[in-house]
DNA sequence: TGGACTTGCCTGCATATGCAGGTAACATCC
DNA sequence: GGATGTTACCTGCATATGCAGGCAAGTCCA
């Protein structure tokens, strides 16, 4: 692209900036859309992964949503406060801690869904649907290649 | 893909999600080898585009890398406390400050440079060259057009 | 010159992110 | 049953992120 001589060892542009980039716009967006209803684009898919999961614990919702465990327990912390989640310890191992909708925290998924559908619109619109379907599927298959051993 | 009944405004998995898991382990992997450094990737990336830029202000610089004025203010602040930046009222407008390096900046960002390099060489070679290349390439197109008007 | 508006940056607030290290509960071996 | 090790989670620390709002410097116009 550019930068040659500076950077030696540079024959690609960096990758990593692109890719918080990235992030950083297209959460702006989806927190804009979703901020009407008191929700970030994370804590919405929190919620969504709980709704889906049916009562995943603290680790394996990590897992599967490629996330630190520590920074998990955190982002939940706002959603318990708010009567939206609750974390109860499991029945068999008191060492594990399983999350789970409120009756309130589904209510607030399901009345948020349209603003995250808009915002899902407006970002698969202004990259075309073709290269929306594109991009996921290059994501995904980026996040299994980079997955650590 | 999947969760058809639950979601019936997805027709495409939230591509939100996959941008922002991909930045935090592709930012995961830079960190680490950055960490000998001393340096986040976060900061050696302004430390890269100070260095090319010659004497930015925070806005110039917050609206190259497409970040927040207010985020790059923090960013910088840890660089400051450690001698590596220094920000200095422009001559001309006394309300602009200009980022430059200092000597000890430079030299960490030289320093650190192998580090970068190997970060962005793992993750290349997982995703493949060809794939990193049209990666960031999409990934520049994409946020050109979800750029505010 | 002085008021009105604009611009550039910063702080306060709240959340996001991950690592190191701690604690409690479980599992295992003797 | 008790020492040892493992597992699941949490807190302390540091940085990352953006919005609202505030302050100071600059611009414009009467």
């Amino acid at each position: 692209m550019s930068l040659p001589a500076q950077f030696p060892a540079m024959n690609l542009p960096c990758i990593c900036s692109r890719v918080r980039r990235t992030a950083r716009r297209v959460s702006q967006i989806y927190d804009r859309h979703l901020e009407p209803y008191g929700l970030t684009i994370s804590q919405f898919g929190v919620l969504a992964q709980i709704r889906i999961g049916g009562s995943p614990s603290i680790g394996e919702l990590a897992e599967r949503i490629v996330m630190d465990p520590t920074t998990l327990t955190r982002s939940v912390r706002p959603l318990r406060q708010r009567g939206l989640v609750v974390l109860t310890p499991d029945a068999r191992d008191r060492r594990t801690r399983r999350l789970a909708l409120t009756e309130a925290g589904l209510v607030a998924f399901q009345v948020a869904l349209p603003g995250w559908a808009a915002a899902q619109h407006e970002v698969s619109r202004a990259l075309g649907e073709d290269a929306s379907k594109m991009l996921v599927l290059r994501l995904d298959e980026a996040l299994v290649r980079l997955s650590p051993p």
